[in-house]
DNA sequence: GTTATTAGGTTAAACGTTTAACCTCTTTTC
DNA sequence: GAAAAGAGGTTAAACGTTTAACCTAATAAC
C-alpha cells in the first residue's frame, strides 16, 4: 500500500499534525524536527494524498478544458498555452473534448463541478448556454473561450475579434476587385461564425453591395466538406471570384478542390483562410491567411480563469485582434 | 456551498447510507424510498463530492497522459486517441505536458500516483527511465507510448514500427538510385529516433552501402531546425541526393529552405517525410510520408492502461504498423 | 520575581463519502 | 407454528489530510 502521513509520524516520531507543518510550512518547527521528517518524507518519497487534502481544502489545483471537438490545429493550439499556463502557475488541467455533443457537455461540466476541478475553461458546442447560469451563480468560475452567447451572466470571456477579422478579410478581397465573395464556414450558429460573418456583411454594405445567401456554404470544418462546399458554391453561383475560409482544414480542402477543377489562385478564384498553418508559406500560392492566436488565447483564459477564482466578483471580457497575413493567394 | 449527501438524506428522511446505496445501486431498496431520494437528488442536481469518493474507494477514475511536447501533430492526434477512449470508457483524463524536462517529469509522476489518477499514458523525454520501476514495481500502472527503453521492467508499450518504417523508407529511395541519403532527426537518443536509423542503416547495408555519419543532422522537431539542418548537409555534403526527415514540421521546413536554395523536388533531391499532415497532397511536388496511426495508438495505449489497472500482471507490448503512402516527392 | 509572550509541539474534529455489520420486520419453509 | 431467509433500512467506522484549539517549557518584560 501507498504509505501515508500517519506512518512518517510514527517513524519520525512526531504527530501527524507536525508533519502535516513541516510539509506545508504552515508553522514554526525546529530545525531538527524539520530534518529529521524531511529525511523519513524523503526516504519513502512521500506524497500526501491528493483526494484527502482535496476533501480537506476544498481545492483541488486543478482546472479543465473542455472543448468541443479535439482534432483541431485552433483547438491543439488552444489546449498547449492553457496546458502550459496551468503548470507554470501550478495547476493541474483536465481536458474533455465533447465531441459537439450538447447534452455530454452539460453532464460533463456537472460533475467536473462537483470537487473535481476549481474551475473551467470551456468552448461550447452551441449558444445554448442557459444552464451555465445555475453554476455560475452559485459561486463555480466557468470562463468561455473562442465562443460565446449573451446569455450567460457575469461570466468572463476570451475570443478572437471575429467581427474585425471578418470584416479586414472582406475589405481586402474587395479592394482587390472582387463584388462576389464566397464563405465557407465550419459550424452553424455559433458566435464564432455569426460574427465573422456580421464582418463580412458590414464590409459588403460600406461597398454598397447585397448581402447574398447563396454565397454562403457550411463545409463542416473538415476537408472533404470544404470541398464538397466549394464546388457547390462555384458551380451554383458562377459569378464567384473570392472564397474567404473560416478555417485551416477547410481551406486545404478548398484548394485541393479548385486545383481538381483547374482553376487557378488567385487568378480564376482568390483565397483569403482563417487560421495559419505551418505549410501555408509553401504551397503553390502561398495562402493569405487570418492569424489568430490561440496559444495566447489559451494563455490568458487560464489567467482570468484564475482570476475569478481568486476573485469571483470579477468579470473580465477579452477580444483578442487579428492579423491578416498577406500571401499570394488574395491576389497580391 | 454545495449540497452534500447528508442534506439529501435529511429532506429525503432517510440515512445517508440509504442514499448512497441509491445513488450506486449497492443495495436493495424499495420503490418508494428510491423514487423519494431520486427526486431530492435531481431536485437539487446532486452530485457526489468526488474527493470523498476517491478518498473512500481508493479510485479515481481518472487517468493521465503525459507527454514530452505539446505542439505536435503525433502529439495532439495520440492525445485526441486517448481522450476519445478514456471518455467512451467512462474515464476522465488528465493531460501534462513536461516541455522535454526531466525533472519535471519525474516530479510529475510523483504527484500523479499520489491519488490523484489511477495510472498514466506516458510518452516519455528521454530514455533515462529507471526512476519509473520504483513506481512499477508498487503496482502503480504506466504504459509506454511511442518511445521506450528496455530498462523499465514489466511494463506495457505500444509503439510504431519504427525500425521497420526507417527500413522501408531508406529502401525505397535506395530503389530509385540514391546512395546517398540524409537523416533530419528532431530529438536525439530516443528510442523513436534510434530505431529509425538503425532501419536505415540496416537497409543501406542490404545494399553494401558504408554508414556515414556525416548524413545525419539534427532539426530539433521544428520548421526553422530542419531548415538550418538541410541547409548544412547539403553543403557539407554535396552528394546528398535524398532527405529522410523524421516528423512532418521538419518536412515542411526542409521544404521551404529547398524552394529558398532553388533545388528541385524531386530531381536536385528527393524527399520521405516521416508523419503525414493535411497539406501534404497539395504541396507541389505532393509529398511521400510515411504514415503512423497516432490516434489509434492512443486509443490502444488506453486500453492496455485499462487492462493493466484491471489486471496488474499483465505486460502487453503492442508495435502498430506504418505505411509509406507514395506521392511524387519521391521521385515516384 | 511575577506575568506575558513565544517557540514548538500535540489533540481532536472535521471534510463527504462508502460499506461492513447490525437491526427489525415480513415472508417462506417444512 | 417455530426457524430460516430475505427485504429494506440504519449505525458507525473508516479513508488521509488540515487546522483551530490547546498545552508546556523557556524566554522576555517590567
Amino acid at each position: 500500500m501507498k504509505i501515508t502521513m500517519k506512518e512518517i509520524a510514527k517513524e519520525a516520531n512526531v504527530s501527524v499534525a507536525t508533519v502535516s507543518h513541516v510539509i506545508n510550512g504552515t508553522k514554526q518547527i525546529s530545525k531538527e524536527t524539520h530534518s529529521r521528517v524531511m529525511g523519513v518524507v524523503r526516504k519513502y518519497n512521500y506524497m500526501p494524498n491528493q483526494a484527502a487534502k482535496t476533501l480537506k481544502r476544498q481545492k483541488t489545483m486543478t482546472a479543465a478544458l473542455v472543448v468541443s471537438s479535439l482534432p483541431d490545429t485552433f483547438v491543439s493550439e488552444l489546449t498547449y498555452g492553457v496546458e502550459e499556463r496551468a503548470r507554470e502557475m501550478g495547476y493541474h488541467l483536465m481536458l474533455v473534448n465533447t465531441n459537439e455533443n450538447v447534452p455530454y457537455e452539460k453532464e460533463t461540466i456537472n460533475v467536473l463541478h462537483s470537487n473535481m476541478v476549481d474551475g473551467i475553461i470551456l468552448s461550447p458546442t452551441s449558444s445554448d448556454l442557459e444552464y451555465l447560469n445555475e453554476f455560475t451563480e452559485a459561486g463555480f468560475p466557468i470562463v468561455l473561450v473562442n465562443r460565446y452567447h449573451p446569455v450567460v451572466k457575469n461570466t468572463p470571456r476570451v475570443t478572437g475579434d471575429n467581427y474585425q477579422t471578418g470584416y479586414d478579410a472582406t475589405l481586402h478581397l474587395l479592394e482587390h476587385g472582387h463584388r462576389d465573395i464566397g464563405i465557407i464556414y465550419g459550424v452553424p450558429d455559433v458566435s464564432t461564425t455569426n460574427d465573422r460573418i456580421r464582418g463580412y456583411r458590414d464590409a459588403l454594405e460600406a461597398y454598397g453591395i447585397p448581402f447574398n445567401e447563396d454565397y454562403l456554404e457550411l463545409g463542416a470544418a473538415t476537408k472533404k466538406g470544404a470541398a464538397t462546399a466549394a464546388e457547390k458554391l462555384l458551380t451554383r453561383s458562377r459569378k464567384i471570384s473570392a472564397l474567404f475560409i473560416l478555417n485551416d482544414l477547410m481551406t486545404i480542402g478548398t484548394i485541393s478542390k479548385l486545383k481538381e477543377m483547374n482553376l487557378l489562385i488567385p487568378d480564376d478564384v482568390a483565397i483569403i483562410g482563417f487560421g495559419d498553418f505551418p505549410s501555408a508559406e509553401i504551397i503553390d500560392p502561398p495562402v493569405t491567411n487570418i492569424i489568430q492566436p490561440p496559444e495566447q488565447i489559451g494563455r490568458i483564459a487560464f489567467d482570468i480563469l484564475l482570476d475569478k477564482i481568486e476573485n469571483p466578483e470579477s468579470v473580465k471580457h477579452v477580444e483578442l485582434p487579428a492579423n491578416l497575413v498577406i500571401r499570394k493567394s488574395c491576389g497580391c
